[in-house]
RNA sequence: GGCCCCAUCGUCUAGCGGUUAGGAUCCCAGGUUUUCAUCCUGGUUACCGGAGUUCGAGUCUCCGUGGGGUCACCA
C-alpha cells in the first residue's frame, strides 16, 4: 500500500508550496488506495503555535484535503527518538562526541580559512577515554566516509552524491538530549510506514543522511520525489514577501477550492493538453513521473481564468451560501436566479461578483462623467422621458423579455438603434455604461426602482 | 566557494531522433452583444550557446553560460 504524508513545521500560515506537494502527496496516495497522513513537525518550541497547526488544519478543510488517521505530532515522541539515538549508541553505530561549540567553531573556521569544506573531523568516533569535565556530549552518527550514495529520485533520477564531498559524523541529538531534524524525520517516516515521500526538492541535499540514518537503523529506504521549487517572478525561492502566499488570503480573495487545486495542480504537472480537472479527474490521472523537472515561477493569470470557470459552472445556490462571506445576502431576494446567471459569467471572483451585484441592487450615487458625456447627447432625455412614461403605463412586468419589449416598442416608435436608449439608460440604472443587459437589470430591481433611479438620474444630469 | 538540481513562447506546459515545434494563459484583431463581460474565429511570441554522435538532434553525450537549491547542536 502506498502512503505518502505531508509533514510541515507549525510556523505560520499554510503555504503555497506546501499545498502543492501536500495535494501530490494526497492525489498518489488516493490514486494508489493508499493513505495520504499528517505529521505536525513541531519541535522547535521557539518558533511553533498551536494556532499555526490549526490554521493549517483549516486550509485542509477549506481545500478538501482530509488525511488519514490521527494526526502525529513530534513533540509527543520524544521517548520513541530516545530508544532509536540509545539503539545506535548500543549497536556502536553512534557515537557522544565532546567538542564544545567553540572547539567546532573554531575548527569551522580553520577549514575555511584553508578553503577547505567546513566539515566534523571525526576526533570523538573511536573515543575511549576520559570525557573532558563540564562539556555535555552530542551524539553524532557514524556516516560512511568514502563510497557514494545514490538516490533513486521519483523526479530528478538517479542522484549520486559522495560520501567525502557531503558527509561528516552529522549530529542527531543535542547536547540536550533532544534528536535533530534529519534524524526524527527518518524515524518517523519509517515507523509511520511511508513508503513513498514527495516533497521539495530543497530537501534533495538532505536525502543522503537521512539514508545514512535509514540504513543505521535497518529500516527500508522510502521511494523519494522532489518536486521542483515554485519560484517567484525573480526566479527566487518563493517567500512570504512575494505577495499572496498564504492560501486562506486566496479563500478571501473570493478564489474557490476547485480553482486553487486545479491551478497547483498544473504547477510542475500536466496530463497532455488537458487544462481543467476536477478532484476525481486528478485522483484518476495523477502520476509523480509526469511531474516536470524544472522549477516554475508563480504567476496567477491562469489562476483567474480557471476561477472564472469554476464560478460559472457552480450552481446558484450554492453561490448564494459561497456570496455570504463576501458581504452579500441573497438568500429571499426573489430575482437572485437572473442575478446570478447574468453575472456569474463575468466575475472573475465572488469577490467581483458580489461588488457587480452591489452595483445593481444599490441606486447609483455618481454618474461616471465620461459615460454621461457619451451618452448624453441628443435626444436622450426625451427618449428617457418617453421610456419612462411607457414604463409607468406598463403592468406585469417581471421577465427581463417583458423589459425588452418596453425597449423595442421605444425603439420601433422612434426609429432608433438600441444604443440611443440603451446608453442613456445605462448611465440612470447604473451609474455607467458597460453590465448586463438593461433587460436583466430592471427585471432584477423591478420597474418601480427603475422608474426612480430614471427620474433621480434626470434630476442630477438635467 | 563545495556539492546537487535545472534550462522549449512573457507565464504554465506538450514533445520521449524525422512535427509547418502543439495546447493553455496573457496580449492584439475580428465576429456575436444596446454596453461590458462571456463565447467563437484568427494572429504575434520559444527550443541558452558551442562542440560531438547520427543520414537526421529541442530530444543523446560533453563543455560552457545562466538560474536555482543546499551546506546548523532550524525544520
Amino acid at each position: 500500500m502506498v502512503v505518502t504524508r505531508f509533514a510541515p513545521s507549525p510556523t505560520g500560515y499554510l503555504h503555497i508550496g506546501g499545498l502543492r506537494t501536500a495535494l501530490f502527496s494526497y492525489l498518489w496516495a488516493k490514486k494508489n488506495g493508499g493513505k495520504f497522513v499528517l505529521r505536525i513537525e513541531d519541535t522547535d518550541k521557539a518558533r511553533n503555535s498551536e494556532e499555526a497547526t490549526q490554521a493549517i488544519l483549516k486550509a485542509f478543510a477549506w481545500l478538501g484535503l482530509e488525511a488519514d488517521g490521527a494526526i502525529t505530532y513530534q513533540s509527543q515522541r520524544d521517548a520513541i527518538y530516545k530508544k532509536y539515538i540509545d539503539q545506535l549508541l548500543k549497536e556502536g553505530k553512534a557515537y557522544k562526541c565532546y567538542m564544545s561549540k567553540e572547539e567546532l567553531e573554531a575548527l569551522r573556521e580553520e577549514q575555511i580559512a584553508n578553503k577547505q569544506r567546513a566539515k566534523y573531523d571525526g576526533r570523538y568516533r573511536d573515543f575511549d577515554g576520559t570525557p573532558p569535565a563540564g562539556v555535555e556530549p552530542v551524539i553524532r552518527i557514524k556516516a560512511p566516509t568514502s563510497g557514494a550514495i545514490v538516490v533513486n529520485d521519483g523526479v530528478k533520477g538517479e542522484v549520486v552524491f559522495q560520501a567525502e564531498d557531503i558527509l561528516d559524523d552529522f549530529i542527531i541529538a543535542r547536547a540536550d538530549g533532544s534528536p535533530t531534524y534529519n534524524f526524527v524525520v527518518t524515524v518517523d517516516d519509517a515507523l509511520m510506514g511511508i513508503n513513498e515521500v514527495i516533497r521539495g526538492d530543497d530537501h534533495l541535499s538532505n536525502t543522503p543522511k537521512q539514508i545514512v540514518v535509514y540504513e543505521a537503523l535497518g529500516f527500508d529506504v522510502p521511494k523519494f520525489y522532489h518536486v521542483p521549487m515554485i519560484h517567484n517572478q525573480q526566479g527566487k525561492k518563493l517567500s512570504k514577501r512575494d505577495g499572496a502566499t498564504d492560501v486562506m488570503e486566496y479563500k478571501a480573495m473570493g478564489y474557490l477550492p476547485e480553482a486553487m487545486l486545479n491551478f497547483l495542480v498544473r504547477l510542475g504537472w500536466s496530463h497532455g493538453v488537458q487544462e481543467i480537472f476536477s478532484m476525481q479527474e486528478m485522483i484518476e490521472l495523477f502520476d509523480p513521473k509526469d511531474i516536470n523537472k524544472s522549477a516554475s515561477i508563480y504567476n496567477t493569470e491562469k489562476l483567474d481564468w480557471l476561477n472564472a470557470h469554476y464560478i460559472k459552472n457552480t450552481p446558484n445556490d450554492q453561490l448564494v451560501e459561497l456570496l455570504h462571506n463576501f458581504d452579500l445576502v441573497l438568500t429571499s431576494h426573489d430575482k437572485k436566479e437572473v442575478l446570478l446567471d447574468a453575472l456569474k459569467e463575468r466575475a472573475k471572483t465572488l469577490k467581483e461578483l458580489s461588488e457587480m451585484a452591489k452595483e445593481i441592487l444599490n441606486a447609483p450615487n455618481e454618474y461616471d462623467p465620461k459615460g454621461v458625456k457619451k451618452a448624453f447627447k441628443g435626444d436622450a432625455i426625451e427618449i428617457l422621458e418617453t421610456f419612462k412614461a411607457k414604463l409607468q403605463a406598463a403592468n406585469n412586468l417581471h421577465l427581463p423579455t417583458d423589459y425588452h419589449h418596453l425597449i423595442e416598442e421605444v425603439v420601433n416608435e422612434k426609429e432608433i438603434g438600441f444604443g440611443k436608449i440603451g446608453q442613456p439608460l445605462r448611465i440612470c440604472l447604473l451609474g455607467k455604461l458597460g453590465g448586463p443587459g438593461l433587460d436583466v437589470v430592471m427585471a432584477i430591481i423591478g420597474k418601480e426602482e427603475t422608474r426612480k433611479r430614471i427620474e433621480q438620474a434626470l434630476k442630477a444630469l438635467a
